[in-house]
DNA sequence: GTCTATACACCGATAGAC
DNA sequence: GTCTATCGGTGTATAGAC
């Protein structure tokens, strides 16, 4: 049971057992330090004492602001999806949404981050749920831009969006992975491509 | 397996203590329950005790014909990947080697089973080897084909087979992992693409 | 070749003091 | 809110018998 004094929105977990407030100061630090070793050292080593070790505190205080594991990681995916998604908006927003976007998929993104969450996602079934809100929303975004760039220029008449933006994010995808593998042959032939499919639909 | 051949070429690890002959029905046995166990339950359950449990052997076991777990991963990839490579080569040479390259891409992949690798490649070195290695021969493999595609139909002429192999390969890995994820929005779209273009440069 | 047994490190999660 | 202390479990890897 809940104390009086507390604040309404305060979190118990399954126990009952009180817990630190989300998004507070070290509810941050806690998932920037899990991000880091998820960027680092891989999902293998994303533990309650490494993340507790590299911000300072003691491992007992993870689960203070975080029930299970789990539960970080989920939390961890959904504070970085929300930032991406506003970086997505913002893209579509400028002045050439279509060169925007291209640039975030292709140089901002970390594939090595997205492989970790790909690997977590097959195992804990809330963060499946929040990839797929991720990819949607993602996607809804991108063609909606690209309808409206495609409207202006006739001569791209049946060109479907939804199409071409799977296309260009699975290639963006692809060509950070294996920039960061260490190999880049035929990079530049679909790179030049995709910038000359740019120039057509949007011209700078 | 040839008991006398294996003694002039018998492996031993580091501390030069004997280990099984890679290739033989133990070896492969092995293998076969870390691949079940990566792509049931992820590479954080794969163990050698998982392994060892799975195939009906005890654990030790493991560490006669793996002197580390990071090999058996490394391994395991590489038989992977020779099947792979075989398999595709096999498609390459078929009388519609396009469509058959992308039927494999997009009908026998198992998405899972690559973003846990994936995943796994940040972290072991010996892996990534493996990784972009096949990478590099499965890309030479498609480029081929469809480079030999793309000379029998004149109106092909300026486009670049390397930029087709990733974008197909991408695309295919995408609507893959999308499909086991659990979303499928816009997939159809895509994939009438690919088939109309397979229609124009390889006639059935 | 396969086993028993074990050393030793690390993990998630909890109890409860301050 | 942060801590000390701890439980029970699992992991890699090795020693050495048969």
């Amino acid at each position: 049971m809940s104390p009086m004094g507390e604040a309404m929105s305060a979190k118990h977990d399954k126990s009952d057992r009180r817990m630190g407030p989300p998004g507070s100061d070290n509810w941050h630090a806690m998932l920037d330090g899990a991000e880091a070793v998820l960027r680092e050292e891989g999902h293998a080593a994303l533990t309650s004492r490494r993340i507790a070790e590299r911000i300072g505190v003691k491992q007992r205080l993870v689960y203070y602001y975080f029930s299970t594991m789990d539960d970080l990681v989920i939390d961890l995916f959904h504070r970085l999806s929300v930032r991406e998604l506003e970086r997505l908006r913002e893209a579509a927003d400028s002045s050439l949404p279509l060169r925007e976007i291209w640039e975030v998929c292709i140089n901002t993104t970390d594939a090595r981050l997205i492989s970790q969450f790909m690997a977590l996602a097959n195992r804990i079934e809330g963060l499946r749920k929040e990839v797929i809100h991720f990819i949607e929303e993602s996607r809804a975004i991108q063609v909606d831009a690209i309808a409206k760039a495609l409207q202006r220029v006739p001569q791209a008449a049946g060109l479907d969006p939804g199409a071409i933006a799977i296309i260009a994010t699975s290639v963006a995808l692809t060509l950070t992975r294996e920039r960061q593998l260490g190999t880049e042959s035929g990079h530049q032939a679909v790179i030049g491509l995709f910038e000359k499919f740019l120039a057509s639909i949007e011209p700078a």
